[in-house]
DNA sequence: TTCAGCTCCATGCAAACGCATAGAGTTGAG
DNA sequence: CTCAACTCTATGCGTTTGCATGGAGCTGAA
């Protein structure tokens, strides 16, 4: 690998890094988080993208955090009547995680302002085409 | 905007926060992390990148913490004697921070592993022409 | 010059986090 | 069948975080 790959892939990562850190703190200023938080959201948001309920360790694949702080916020987000956890029949270790129907409809309602609000972002600053290339290029990275 | 464009946004945003928490996972288990932490190598990063002291607040504009973390990660910084405070000549409510040879020292060592790590796993994803790509989006991105 | 309003950083405090590890359940070699 | 090794989730514990707020210093209109 060339100094100038390498030197190009790290200004890519750090492009990458500040663009997150934008975006979040421009989502996180939005006045949409009175009922769950951001990260909350995201549990709820990926839950709400599956038809069977999720074990944790799946969960844990798709979401940064730790396995015992992903627990917690588990515990947390039943204890509000959002998720609702069942023990897994095929295998006695397991927890079975599915939204409740408030889950659901709070997920629904959040989701919709929080989409609008990436939409004005993103829009404002990339073309269609351009948005089509970071899709192309972040899901591969993702994989 | 029209419905298939909103779409489009939401579906960039998603590919990049699945590719920044993989990609952060994949570094965070990265065995280089032993005198600092990733977001401690983030503030040293910065800081290096500047000639001129920093004051808190500018650094608070590239670092996704709050303010008061920021302030006592800069404390704990300071006590290990990675960084230096010194009052703002300009400003009596100000801080001036700035790297000691010390922690100059950590950060090239830590960067400069840490850097293989960003090359391997950002080349074995994308070729050159994606890299510059996503560097110039990401880019718009953040500003 | 004064002082109300602002900016900047630090601190009190409860919530949330990560690491290490425990406990319960599964699996496969013998 | 047995049991050692492994997987999955939960818990103990010290650390770090964010929110709310405090105190000191700046600024500009009166």
């Amino acid at each position: 690998m060339t100094p100038a790959v390498t030197r190009r892939a790290n200004d890519a990562w750090e492009a990458l890094l500040s663009a997150h850190a934008r975006l979040i703190k421009d989502f996180t200023a939005e006045d949409i988080w009175r009922e769950v938080s951001m990260r909350e959201y995201d549990v709820l948001y990926t839950l709400s993208k599956c038809r069977e309920p999720l074990r944790i360790g799946e969960l844990h694949r798709d979401v940064l955090l730790s396995q015992p702080a992903l627990s917690r916020m588990v515990d947390r987000l039943a204890e509000r009547g959002f998720i609702e956890r069942q023990p897994d029949p095929m295998d006695g270790r397991g927890v079975r995680l599915s939204l409740t129907d408030t889950g659901r409809d709070v997920q629904r309602r959040i989701g919709h302002r929080h989409a609008r609000g990436v939409a004005r972002a993103m829009t404002a600053r990339l073309s269609p085409d351009e948005l089509r290339q970071l899709e192309t290029i972040c899901s591969k990275l993702a994989h």
